[in-house]
RNA sequence: GGGCAGGUGGCGGAGUGGUCAAUCGCACCAGACUGUAAAUCUGGCGACUUCGGUCUUCGGUGGUUCAAAUCCAUCCCUGCCCA
């Protein structure tokens, strides 16, 4: 294997990331990596409790193929150890500890969607129960007693947290510990992340120079707003788009994103390449620009990365089809109904197949005027349906099924 | 160990005996409009309902009262201060 040289090395790394602490040590570590002929182990931690990719982790896993493209080890760390603790941290303060076949099972879910965006080859998955699991307590105060309390709350989130009133938990203190004792074991070159690691990130470095190793290097990239516009993407806040989901599903989605986030969205989740992205700019300060075009074009990236070039197309002109011409989609849901024959109030209609969740909910749709039957829009809901083999329930704009009848 | 302040709907956060299914903001849903599932505007947002109401919710459990998210007791949880 022959490197690049080191410019274009650091104008690929450098791209979309936020901050890479500090740099010089990385170009030095890319010199030594040249001149040796030796890649660089690059750790990026997973979290084997949520094992749904979106588009949020795309954009560090992304950055590990770039450094698997220009030669480099990608090293998956799954913390299946501190999974099985449970991790308090954050809002969700319910995250119930799994099981170490759970974390098991994630973490092989985990590899199979990280592997779209990496290549199979210069990649290695490590679980750190392997070694944090043989830690004595004796071995955990001995790496504790290397860090202060003060320098722990420097901490952003600490800070905030303890500021607000609000609780921190101890064993909170050892998880950016455990996290560096990773780095520790790997003898990690550099770590990605996500900015809201740099403490961690940084702790590494801290806690390798403690255990006689060269610091690893932190790289830290953007955190990708979800769909809302507003927080980062989490499946919790359901504001996602998986990388597994359907074209579909992607493309509509990534229409749903407020116009701002455009940019981002090509400059962190796509392979438009970097003069692309100076013209996309460009048109989006144009104020004759309809962004609308850019979004669509932005959806199509985002579908062939995922699926292909023809489905990005085909989800295109579907949608398209569904929310321009307001006609139907390719594929409607079949609900074969038990009813029988003759008719049904349109309530129980609506109830029995799913489309809403109450009989409240199901006057509220009609109210509102979001739901039709074979195009003709149901306005009382004491109507009776006529039901009849293939007739088309609508509720709202994206919720269709086809009756069928037994 | 002692003192104080808190725990409300997906989240934030009002409410301190009846007019509270609970102001408001965010998220979410529907409609209109459009350039798209953007933006904006309007409406909705516990369940059931013969649309008049009925029922289950405000950390848990018991109690006071005609009536409690609101008062009392107790338990659990959290923060702050003192030791």
């Amino acid at each position: 294997m022959t490197f690049p040289p080191l410019n274009e090395q650091m104008d690929i790394i450098r791209r979309g990331v936020a901050e890479i602490v500090p740099e010089e040590a990385l170009v030095q570590k890319i010199e030594k990596s040249l001149s040796t002929q030796a890649p660089l182990k690059v750790k990026l931690g997973c979290d084997p409790s949520r094992p749904d990719l979106h588009l949020g982790h795309s954009v560090v896993l992304r950055k590990l193929r770039q450094f698997q493209d220009l030669g480099h080890q990608a090293i998956l760390i799954v913390g299946d150890f501190t999974g099985m603790i449970g991790d308090p941290s954050g809002k969700s303060k319910t995250r119930p500890p799994l099981s170490l076949d759970e974390t098991r099972k994630n973490g092989q879910s985990y590899f199979e969607q990280a592997t779209k965006i990496l290549s199979t080859k210069k990649i290695q998955m490590l679980y750190n129960s392997e070694w944090l699991g043989k830690m004595s307590f004796v071995d955990v105060i001995g790496l504790a007693s290397r860090y202060t309390v003060a320098r722990m709350l420097e901490r952003d989130e600490f800070e905030k947290r303890y500021k607000a009133g609000e609780p921190i938990s101890v064993h909170e203190f050892l998880y950016p510990l455990a996290q560096a004792m990773d780095s520790v074991a790997i003898e990690a070159d550099v770590e990605l992340g996500g900015t809201d690691q740099k403490f961690n990130l940084l702790v590494g470095r801290d806690i390798q120079r403690e255990y006689k190793l060269a610091p690893q290097v932190a790289i830290m990239l953007p955190i990708l707003p979800g769909t809302d516009g507003i927080e980062k993407m989490s499946k919790s806040l359901d504001n996602y788009i998986g990388i597994d989901e359907s074209p579909k599903e992607i493309f509509g989605k990534t229409l749903s994103i407020p116009d701002k986030l455009i940019y981002d969205y090509f400059l962190l989740a796509t392979n438009v390449d970097l003069t692309e992205l100076q013209s996309i700019k460009a048109q989006l300060d144009d104020p004759n620009t309809n962004p609308r075009d850019l979004k669509r074009r932005l959806a199509r990236e985002l579908v062939a990365l995922y699926h292909s070039d023809e489905a990005a197309l085909a989800a295109q002109d579907e949608f398209d089809r569904i929310f321009v011409k307001k006609d139907l989609p390719d594929e409607i849901p079949e609900v074969t109904l038990a009813t029988g024959n003759g008719t049904v109030g349109i309530i129980k209609l609506l109830t029995e197949t799913k489309l809403v969740s109450s009989n409240g909910e199901a006057r509220r749709m009609i109210d509102q005027g979001g739901v039709s039957v074979d195009g003709e829009r149901i306005s009382d809901d004491k109507a009776t349906i006529a039901i009849r083999d293939g007739i088309v329930i609508k509720v709202g704009k994206r919720k269709f099924i086809r009756i069928r009848k037994s």
